[in-house]
DNA sequence: CCAGACGTTGTT
DNA sequence: GTCTGG
DNA sequence: CCAGACGTTGTT
DNA sequence: GTCTGG
């Protein structure tokens, strides 16, 4: 579930949303226009900045837990169900120290009819931005030598009754005045922040089939959130 | 105590 | 690092 | 998440 | 079928 998104509101608008200041020529760079967020790309973080504040930082889509020896070769933790992340050694931590926001304008989720791949695109009717609720994590390379990759996860939650024909999971997307608490490194308790992992109420979002060709990483495009017309 | 796992999704 | 299994 | 690769030996 | 790459 949410294995892909969309992240293409214009950089100054993302700022703004967001809590974070004008962006200059690297949050320009990070906020470029994105139709194909894939696993193990960069991806646009926000997190609490040391000293308190917001800042936008990239990190790779797929969470590497800080003790791993080496790069995982299992399929990468791009999702972490939020209902257990307490009772799971590689998001306990996470979950107390390194919440993030991880903006998005839209998501995909895929039919599998026959041998083909049926993507949809979901996202607010009007496409605003939003917020997953993201985990991330610091890995410091072979043996702590090597280079320092930081990496991040988004939370799922029970899919709602509009997204459950499609999946029975669906990504938790915070309400704008959630992200602050989200946010608070002086949050430690769980049980302070569970109630932000409630599905979003069903009928809020809008889900479209679009063409197949966003299934391939390479494209990258407007074309890939273009609704297929019914042919009849 | 030490050793070993540590995850999600979808599909079978 | 932290939890589970033995 | 989906797409695409998946291998060795010997010879150039 | 399973793994890697994006």
């Amino acid at each position: 579930m949410c294995g892909r998104f969309t992240l293409k509101t214009p950089a100054p608008m993302i700022a703004e949303l967001l809590g974070l200041e004008p962006p200059g020529p690297r949050q320009l760079e990070l906020f470029a226009p994105r139709y194909n967020i894939a696993p193990t790309q960069d991806v646009a973080v926000v997190r609490t900045a040391t000293g308190g504040g917001r800042e936008a930082v990239g990190m790779r889509w797929g969470l590497i837990p800080s003790w791993s020896k080496e790069l995982p070769k299992s399929a990468p933790l791009i999702n972490a169900r939020s209902e257990s992340l307490t009772e799971k050694p590689t998001f306990r931590g996470p979950l107390k120290r390194t919440r993030c926001l991880i903006p998005a304008d839209g998501f995909y989720e895929w039919t599998t009819e026959g041998k083909r791949k049926q993507p949809h695109y979901i996202r607010f009717p009007d496409g605003r931005l939003y917020a997953f609720a993201g985990l991330w994590d610091r890995w410091r390379g072979p043996g702590g030598a090597g280079p320092v990759i930081e990496s991040c996860t988004i939370l799922t939650t029970a899919a709602n009754a509009q997204l459950a024909p499609l999946h029975d999971r669906m990504p938790v997307i915070l309400a704008p005045g959630d992200y602050d608490l989200w946010l608070d490194g002086a949050v430690e308790n769980a049980d302070d922040l569970r109630h932000l992992f409630d599905p979003l109420p069903a009928g809020e979002l809008a889900i479209d089939p679009v063409d197949p060709r966003v299934n391939k990483v390479a494209n990258d495009d407007p074309q890939c959130v273009t609704v297929q017309r019914s042919l009849f």
